[in-house]
DNA sequence: AATTCGCCCTGTCGGC
DNA sequence: TGCCGACAGGGCGAAT
């Protein structure tokens, strides 16, 4: 599940391919992808340029003229850029169930949903197979106080440890510490598999109610969610079922995962068993050694 | 106001 | 071997 790592992978590895690059045609597939009222708005699209990509928490934002387009990849989107000169590779990895995975560059298939050809022969392909993605358009001016970015809290990676200590302990209550990380009014750009590795590397049990966590603690969550973001970066995002950059890449950070996806197995760090729970509604993985009530 | 819960969706996996 | 239910989960809107 795309999360603030993959989705900053996503945008590094698809700027050098569509920026400054005009398009040509938007076609839409499947359309309630679409968030309401932004039909028109998408077939609008060509014509323009895409100057711009940023992101916020988990959205990516691409500017396109005077318009933005939003895109939230949910669990399973794929946001992948085709150059004129790349073949396509139709790569396939037979899963056990017989199922055939697409792997790198791929063609046009039932689960891509929207495509953006580019001047210059490049395609710029929306897929997802679970269509728990969402695509946005609206006036860039209007990016600012559209509910779902107006939201927000502040931006996971280079948050300050200072201010998430303070937004912390403002809203110290019943809810656990993982409900709080998973947030994004909190902290935006967390999600299941980091809110898991921060609280192991902070040592706190994720089913902890944030009221018994003190500014100690809390100061040691921030630095344990800083470098669980900066580490998924670094390994250019955790590929645990579809996430792929935008050249069509699975990330490497899922062979440095803690706890995520590890339970019943042995803790890296003291050996006892990883327990497997449900925290805030999410499968959750934690030590019950090393990780205190 | 804060928190919880049901819903959306389809590929995958375990059980019988 | 094959069918079927359970499961995965981000974000929204309704309910508590």
């Amino acid at each position: 599940m795309p999360e603030l790592p993959e989705v900053e992978t996503v945008r590094r590895t698809l700027a050098p391919r569509v920026l400054g690059r005009a398009i040509t045609r938007a076609t839409l597939r499947l359309p309630r992808i679409l968030e309401v009222g932004s039909r028109r708005a998408f077939a609008g699209l060509a014509g323009a340029t895409i100057e711009a990509i940023e992101r916020r928490g988990k959205y990516l934002l691409l500017r396109v003229g005077d318009r933005a387009l939003v895109v939230h990849l949910g669990m399973t989107g794929q946001l992948q850029c085709r150059l004129a000169e790349e073949a396509v590779t139709d790569t396939f990895v037979r899963m056990q169930s017989g199922y055939q995975r697409a792997v790198g560059p791929h063609s046009i298939d039932r689960h891509t949903h929207a495509t953006l050809e580019l001047a210059g022969g490049a395609l710029l392909t929306f897929r997802d197979p679970r269509t728990f993605g969402k695509l946005l358009v609206l006036p860039w001016e209007e990016l600012e106080t559209t509910p779902r970015i107006a939201r927000l809290g502040p931006d996971g990676l280079g948050l300050p440890a200072g201010v998430f200590v303070e937004r912390f302990m403002a809203r110290r209550g019943a809810a656990s510490v993982k409900a709080r990380l998973l947030d994004q009014s909190f902290i935006a750009g967390v999600g299941n598999i980091y809110a898991d590795e921060a609280c192991f590397a902070a040592g706190i049990r994720p089913a902890t109610p944030t009221r018994r966590i003190g500014a100690t603690r809390a100061a040691r969550l921030a630095a344990a969610v800083e470098e669980a973001l900066r580490r998924g970066i670094e390994n250019c995002g955790t590929s645990f079922s579809d996430f792929v950059d935008a050249e069509g890449r699975a990330g490497g950070n899922q062979e440095v995962l803690h706890v995520y996806g590890r339970g019943g197995e042995p803790c890296v760090r003291c050996d006892a068993t990883l327990v497997k729970s449900v925290v805030a509604q999410r499968g959750t993985v934690h030590c019950p050694r090393c990780q205190r009530p």
